[in-house]
DNA sequence: TTTTGAGTTGTTCGA
DNA sequence: GTCGAACAACTCAAA
């Protein structure tokens, strides 16, 4: 009789290298399964973006893992069920998956952990996603850090958990049992195909991931510290969806940059902005792992009384780009054609819904949560409260961006602008970020017709902004 | 226990 | 064009 094998439950880790579980399952000598399973009735399911990642993401996984000699195998349904019965079909003896943190996922794991062992299966779990756990960073009184600065220093004096751990390049795989065909999951969108710009952009998986870290440590991060606010190009990692999907993790992130620093090849002011960025990921899963209803509900309490405005025709007008406003346009659409925005120019259009248009902050991460490749279910709800005021060491309510100021703040030559709204490519730079005040002729001359080939801004900023101070100033104190 | 200093990412206005 | 102050008050973390 053959030994029983071990099983491996893929969830957002799926990398071959620094995954804890992969690791253990195959230090422990059993031939491997290895699993993923798509519930769509889970909590926080992928949204339409997510899964066209996820489809390049499987396939990448699944061909990684043939090449070292097991097999992926893909089920649909109940995420517990569908572990049980590949348990029951394979006859594993062990279990290992890397730990979630979003509270309904927590929830399932544990309860599954707690049933397996009972019918006899070891199960053991690991840290996969983050550099410490978030009941490792703790305040000297045992709490929750609920400001940044103070989080980042505890975490940086603690660093990783642990070194990266190598790449796995052979696996004894288990007895085949029958997979479901990726190609028939659907993942991927078709008539509109609405995500064919995403190929020239993106390389999902774990090799496109290493490319991608690679190429921002020789090329952008010298210049990381002083033109990370600039969209206009490429000067941010790009390694968020790859980090969403747990292509890389952020202890190989951290071990990259400090061996860099080291060896005198990136600056120190350069390496600890990034790691600082890294940081926040883990905050975000932080206050999501104690606040789990941070999707949901207002941090703070007064913020449960505030006079969000429902306006269905501005929320279209911000989703497809048409506010008016050429940076949150450019912003919108790129998010669109690219499922991804640069985080300054998120945080432009979030202060454009919640601020000037007083849209709920929830109608704003749903939207991200669904065209976002690289949604992230604490990262979107803590930033999407942080504007808003409502989250963790949160904007104060006086910080209103202004669209026109911060255009011309973070893409001077209004290149970013032309890119993604090329109705308003032949306008001369000074008029790019406020097309309404540039003269008749200079419009006439760029072939725009306010109104009817870029809309006319849908609402005055300086209107707005001081009516957005005004609610502010009815809920404040609490 | 009380106190103290600090807190990612802005804008506007007036000198 | 440039600069500093005002925009509030609160909460947190640590001494």
């Amino acid at each position: 009789m053959s030994q029983a094998p071990a099983l491996v439950w893929f969830r957002n880790d799926l990398r071959l290298e620094d995954n804890p579980a992969l690791h253990a399952a195959r230090a422990c000598g059993a031939p491997v399964v290895a699993l993923y399973v798509l519930d769509e009735n889970l909590s926080y399911a992928p949204g339409a973006a997510s899964r066209w990642w996820l489809h390049h993401s499987l396939k990448s996984l699944s061909e990684a893992l043939e090449k070292a000699g097991a097999s992926l195998v893909l089920r649909r349904g109940e995420s517990a069920e569908s572990v049980k019965s590949v348990i029951a079909e394979t006859g594993a003896s062990h279990v290992f998956w890397n730990r979630r943190y979003e509270g309904p996922l927590v929830d399932t794991d544990k309860a599954l952990k707690a049933e397996l062992h009972e019918q006899g299966v070891d199960v053991a779990t690991f840290n996969g996603a983050l550099l410490r756990e978030p009941w490792e960073v703790k305040t000297k009184t045992g709490g929750a850090y609920s400001v940044f600065t103070p989080f980042w220093k505890a975490l940086r004096n603690l660093g990783p958990a642990r070194d990266p751990l190598p790449k796995i390049r052979k696996i004894k795989g288990a007895d085949a049992i029958s997979s479901d065909h990726l190609d028939d999951w659907g993942l991927l969108p078709y008539a509109p195909n609405w995500a064919k710009e995403f190929d020239g952009v993106w390389k999902p998986g774990e090799k496109g991931a290493q490319e991608q870290l690679k190429r921002f440590l020789t090329h952008i991060i010298e210049d990381y510290a002083d033109q990370r606010d600039r969209p206009d190009f490429e000067s941010t990692s790009r390694l968020s969806p790859h980090l969403a999907f747990g292509e890389i993790s952020p202890v190989q992130i951290w071990r990259a940059i400090h061996t860099g620093m080291a060896a005198g090849a990136i600056g120190p002011n350069n390496g600890e902005k990034f790691l600082s960025e890294i940081a926040w990921r883990e905050f975000s899963y932080n206050i999501l792992f104690n606040n789990l209803t941070l999707v949901s509900q207002p941090l703070r309490q007064n913020f449960k009384d505030f006079p969000w405005r429902e306006d269905e025709p501005a929320f279209k007008a911000w989703t497809r780009g048409m506010t008016g406003f050429p940076i949150v346009d450019a912003g919108m659409r790129q998010l669109w054609r690219t499922g991804w925005m640069h985080n300054r120019v998120r945080m432009i259009v979030a202060s454009f819904l919640l601020k000037d248009l007083l849209i709920d902050w929830r109608k704003g991460e749903a939207w991200f949560r669904d065209t976002l490749v690289d949604a992230d279910i604490a990262n979107n709800a803590a930033s999407w409260q942080w504007v808003a005021g409502s989250g963790a060491d949160a904007a104060p309510y006086f910080r209103i961006f202004n669209p026109v100021t911060q255009g011309e703040k973070f893409d001077p030559d209004g290149d970013y602008v032309r890119c993604y709204v090329p109705e308003l490519a032949d306008l001369p730079k000074k008029f790019i970020h406020a097309p309404w005040t540039a003269p008749v002729s200079a419009l006439e001359k760029a072939g725009i017709t306010l109104g009817k080939t870029y809309p006319i801004p849908i609402i005055d900023h300086s209107v707005a902004r001081k009516r957005a101070l005004r609610c502010y100033d009815a809920i404040k104190g609490g």
